[in-house]
DNA sequence: AATTCATACAACCGCGACTCG
DNA sequence: ACGAGTCGCGGTTGTATGAAT
């Protein structure tokens, strides 16, 4: 007998998730920690499962995620650790933390391939990519499990690295999101209650219509549009609830305003719970990094003579950990 | 103004890996 | 060693939104 899909249930909602259903998940992970999934739906009430649960807070919700605009670094990044690890996302977001798999899988999908292929048939190129296949690995049959030692080999190096010159790594990340391990929790809570603020910014500005049509428009707005939205702007539309929400967002996270420019002050105000999410399954800013600017290098570098990639575990390699 | 089409991205699904009794 | 339960990943789908007609 298999295994009964988790989603399978009745009364399991799907579908895009309500600014309600995120305060619930995240109250109830600022207070348990992420993990144990599967206790999550029944221990806060939600009509979701596991797997959604777990999707909204890595996907959306988790602290330190940026969102939108993808710089040319984070470009050149992915594109050459796509051709390095293949799509493998989940590996390839390890080395940009505040991005998500889900994210850079889309920004491949939606952006990179066509770029690439545009760039590959704009230099007519004797390329034999297909439509689908840009990676120059491609070309190189290399098993999987090749691919998962190559960079479990290195994921050691990196923590070695880390583990042996933390001041240095310290240094030369001035340049990155954070420089210790205690900066990037506060910057970690910041964000996350950033994120909230921004969805609850978000939802009072554009309060929900009609629960199945809207939700996800106002969920999805109340994101992107967090730069943009000043402090009195539309809020008033929100009514009763925008306020009920208010004060239980000052409830959770200890801050008044939902102002996205009180970033420092949620820092503050939240930094000191930061454990709860430290063992945070996904690698946070600045706690499993490697030193970034070395890595940038290495990419700059190698990007200006691509044919000298190699799989990262060669000779060049070792000059570059 | 209405309709169609293209794009972006959140969310779902299935499968393999992992953990634990 | 084995099986059940759980988690995480990658591929795919659904839908909101904006642009074009």
């Amino acid at each position: 007998m298999g295994r009964p899909p988790c989603c399978d249930k009745e009364g399991v909602k799907k579908g895009p998730w309500t600014p309600e259903e995120d305060i619930i998940l995240v109250t109830y992970i600022q207070e348990h920690g992420p993990g144990n999934w599967r206790a999550v739906p029944t221990k806060t009430g939600l009509s979701r499962c596991s797997k959604s649960c777990r999707l909204r807070w890595t996907n959306y919700l988790r602290p330190g995620i940026k969102r939108g605009n993808f710089t040319e670094e984070e470009e050149k990044m992915i594109i050459h650790l796509q051709d390095l690890l293949g799509n493998r996302w989940a590996a390839i977001a390890s080395y940009l933390p505040q991005r998500t798999d889900n994210d850079i899988k889309n920004y491949w999908n939606t952006h990179l391939k066509k770029k690439l292929k545009k760039l590959q048939t704009g230099n007519n190129s004797e390329s034999n990519f297909g439509d689908d296949e840009f990676s120059p690995t491609e070309r190189i049959p290399r098993g999987q499990w090749e691919r998962r030692l190559q960079t479990d080999i290195q994921m050691a190096k990196k923590a070695l690295t880390e583990a042996l010159s933390p001041q240095k790594i310290a240094s030369t990340n001035s340049n990155s999101v954070s420089s210790t391990k205690e900066s990037a929790q506060s910057f970690c809570y910041a964000s996350s209650a950033d994120n909230i603020a921004r969805l609850l910014k978000g939802w009072m500005k554009n309060p929900i219509k009609s629960s199945k049509s809207s939700t996800s428009a106002v969920t999805q707005n109340s994101f992107n549009n967090f730069v943009s939205v000043g402090n009195n702007d539309t809020a008033s539309s929100s009514g009763t609830k925008g306020e009920v929400l208010s004060e239980t967002f000052e409830s959770l996270f200890g801050f008044e305003s939902l102002d996205s420019s009180n970033s420092e002050f949620s820092h503050r105000s939240l930094s000191t719970d930061a454990t709860v999410l430290q063992d945070e399954s996904k690698p946070e800013v600045g706690s499993e990094i490697m030193p970034f600017s070395l890595l940038e290098k290495w990419l700059l570098d190698e990007a200006s003579c691509p044919e000298k990639v190699v799989l990262g575990c060669g000779d060049d390699d070792a000059q570059v950990f």
